[in-house]
DNA sequence: CTTCTTTTGGCACCAGGTATTAAAGGCTAT
DNA sequence: ATAGCCTTTAATACCTGGTGCCAAAAGAAG
């Protein structure tokens, strides 16, 4: 009878702390109803760190997502880039990406993904979309790795646009494809 | 010689917590050449809480800027809506939307408010972005207010799919215009 | 009954503070 | 110089939310 509702605790306490990571072990002793030395064992057993710990972990996980913010400059990893060629682009599908509901990505992410990359592979001071035509080819979904490729098929350095191809797939499977116009600032910095 | 330090102090204290919010007293101490007890004085009279306290405000503004991340299922705040009908959003450009060479607007991000607009217009379980065909009109810039303005041309309720027209303006100037083909789940659920 | 795991309890100790009182240093005005 | 004041430093008691360690009690299992 002492057996089972070790585990069970267990599971409990790691849902608790999951749903109020706020808790401090008095509290948890009121909720689970066992000794505060109860608790910090379990704690020691599920390598779950005390509640000052929590929130210092907490505090620096936002305190460098703010600074990193920088880096939303792009959306996506770069993999490849050959400037005026070709380019290719990972981008997983996570939580904040998808609607809740069906768990299906918000087209404008897919979008993001393939825009960044088409204006990354443009080697120019300033290159922005003119314009652009899409097609979503099938839904991506919670959890998969989007890459994309582009391809420069037409660099027109001299016209001031350029025309950029974008293929997404996952695994196998194309998701999305897209054809960019994307104005550059006609012919400079040479890498 | 001791007069003027004191608010010189005070600023360099603020600076230094502001550069970095883990900073101990004993390390405050260290870096300001005064005694614990002053650091402290300091603290109360700038009315800045002790290291334990920061954190755990940071925790939680981490903690409920996540719990309130479901806003973030729509770019733009959404001024009208008349479902199958047309809809009006406001998003404002903002630094982590731009360029920070230029100034200049990612079009990903012009093409999220309007995405999300003729998704949310569509009345529908799930609506999905099936193409799009877009135009950057001219360059949106770091603090002008993007009204978009969405119309569904036909909301094709039995064939599944949607046309929605949106044009984008800062003022007078329109800066984008797209017309999506939106995939709707033609009454009930379908994946 | 003995043995083992699990649960409690108690105690010392720690970091990073608060709160309070007191003393010392310096500057200024009378 | 002497008193009055602000500023700084010091000392002490106390708090929270723990860790670490040891020992005892309580079941469960052989």
């Amino acid at each position: 009878m002492e057996r089972i509702p070790k585990r069970q605790r267990h599971q409990q306490l790691s849902r608790l702390l999951e749903e109020n990571p706020f808790l401090t072990d008095r509290e948890l002793t009121r909720q689970l109803k066992v000794s505060i030395q109860t608790i910090r064992l379990d704690r020691l057993e599920l390598a779950i760190p005390e509640l000052r710990e929590r929130l210092k972990l907490m505090a620096e996980r936002s305190y460098d997502s703010v600074r990193s913010l920088p880096l939303h400059e792009v959306i996506g990893d770069i993999l490849d880039l050959q400037l005026d060629k070709s380019g290719i682009s990972l981008f997983e599908i996570s939580d904040e990406h998808v609607f809740s509901r069906s768990g299906i990505a918000r087209g404008h992410h897919v979008f993001a993904q393939a825009n960044s990359l088409a204006v990354a592979v443009i080697n120019d001071e300033i290159a922005l979309t003119a314009s652009a035509d899409i097609r979503f080819i099938r839904p991506a979904r919670l959890g998969e790795k989007c890459i994309a490729k582009a391809y420069v098929r037409a660099s027109g350095e001299q016209k001031g646009k350029a025309k950029v191809e974008v293929f997404t797939y996952v695994g196998e499977e194309m998701v999305f494809q897209g054809n960019f116009i994307i104005y550059r600032s006609a012919g400079e910095s040479k890498t």
